[in-house]
DNA sequence: CGGGCTGTTGACTC
DNA sequence: AGAGTCAACAGCCC
């Protein structure tokens, strides 16, 4: 799941390794995932010289003396800096440099490879679109974002045009240790949940990011991150009690998506909506 | 062996 | 408007 903590340290690693570095020609096996026909991505890269690595929410970018090279992860894979004589078994792209480093790309589903002109990026369908880093929000922004909308709380934090970074692998600890459910909707959570949630998001992200992100992907050396399974504090840890008050962990059915929650720390409605619903209920007799 | 599950994203529907 | 479904293309687990 190459979410925030797994992207920013790639794009880190990325930027130490190939900043100044030279493309020298570009290996597409798979061109579904450029934006552009493949001859015009390899004439638009070829030869262009890397600036800087940063990333934007799940996104890398690399800023070249051409335009920009976007990488985004999908559902996960490996962008691996090889040698020609190293090269792994699957990759979906290869992007030569001219001191004969190879990095090679693969995505294990789906993900994308695109281009954008030098001054176009904001014009880029995805990118441009990208809310600010969750991890750069300011605790007013959010408040604000989120006492605004009518929307579950998950929807909106997952909501790459509003929030970049989180995705359904972190949201589940970040939620549980704000104690919010993540069918609560928005404007209903108190001032204290906002606090809690902000300072969740740094700690649900920024431990993972200190290790490197998550044991499942691999850095450009092919090592894997140091945020390991029992790092998790309850998602994918369904039956298992919760750490705080030892209730069974649940897995539910969020939308499209799977939750895992503790269902004692973590109450589907709140109390102001139960005290309001009761006020209803009463006034109806 | 087949079906259901999984980290993303956006287009489409009601 | 918001929420659900599906489809891009693999691999694992039961």
């Amino acid at each position: 799941m190459p979410e925030l903590p797994e992207i920013a340290s790639r794009a880190k690693e990325l930027n130490k390794e190939l900043a100044g570095s030279r493309i020298e020609s570009l290996e597409i096996l798979q061109p579904r995932c450029l934006n552009i026909p493949v001859e015009k991505f390899e004439r638009a890269l070829k030869g262009a010289r890397i600036g800087e690595v940063t990333h934007h929410g799940k996104w890398i970018l690399g800023n070249t003396d051409r335009g920009w090279l976007l990488l985004n992860m999908g559902m996960g894979g490996e962008v691996l800096l090889t040698t020609p004589g190293s090269l792994p078994k699957k990759y979906r792209a290869l992007i030569k440099f001219e001191d004969q480093r190879w990095l090679a790309i693969n995505f294990w589903w789906f993900g994308y490879l695109h281009f954008a002109e030098k001054d176009r990026l904001s014009e880029h369908p995805m990118v441009g679109k990208l809310g600010v880093n969750a991890l750069d929000i300011s605790k007013a922004d959010l408040r604000e974002m989120l006492s605004g909308q009518r929307k579950k709380v998950k929807s909106i934090l997952l909501d790459q045009s509003q929030l970049a970074g989180i995705g359904n692998a972190y949201i589940h600890d970040i939620l549980f240790l704000a104690k919010i459910h993540p069918l609560r909707v928005a404007n209903t959570l108190s001032s204290e949940e906002l606090d809690h949630l902000f300072k969740s998001i740094h700690k649900g992200l920024e431990t993972s990011l200190k290790k490197g992100g998550a044991f499942y992907e691999l850095n450009i050396y092919g090592k894997p991150g140091g945020f390991k399974q029992e790092d998790i504090l309850i998602g994918y840890r369904e039956g298992k009690p919760c750490p705080v008050c030892g209730t069974p962990i649940l897995k539910i059915k969020t939308g499209g998506t799977s939750s895992f929650i503790c269902p004692h720390c973590q109450e589907a409605i709140s109390h102001e909506e139960v005290r309001e619903m009761k006020i209803q209920f009463i006034s109806i007799l």
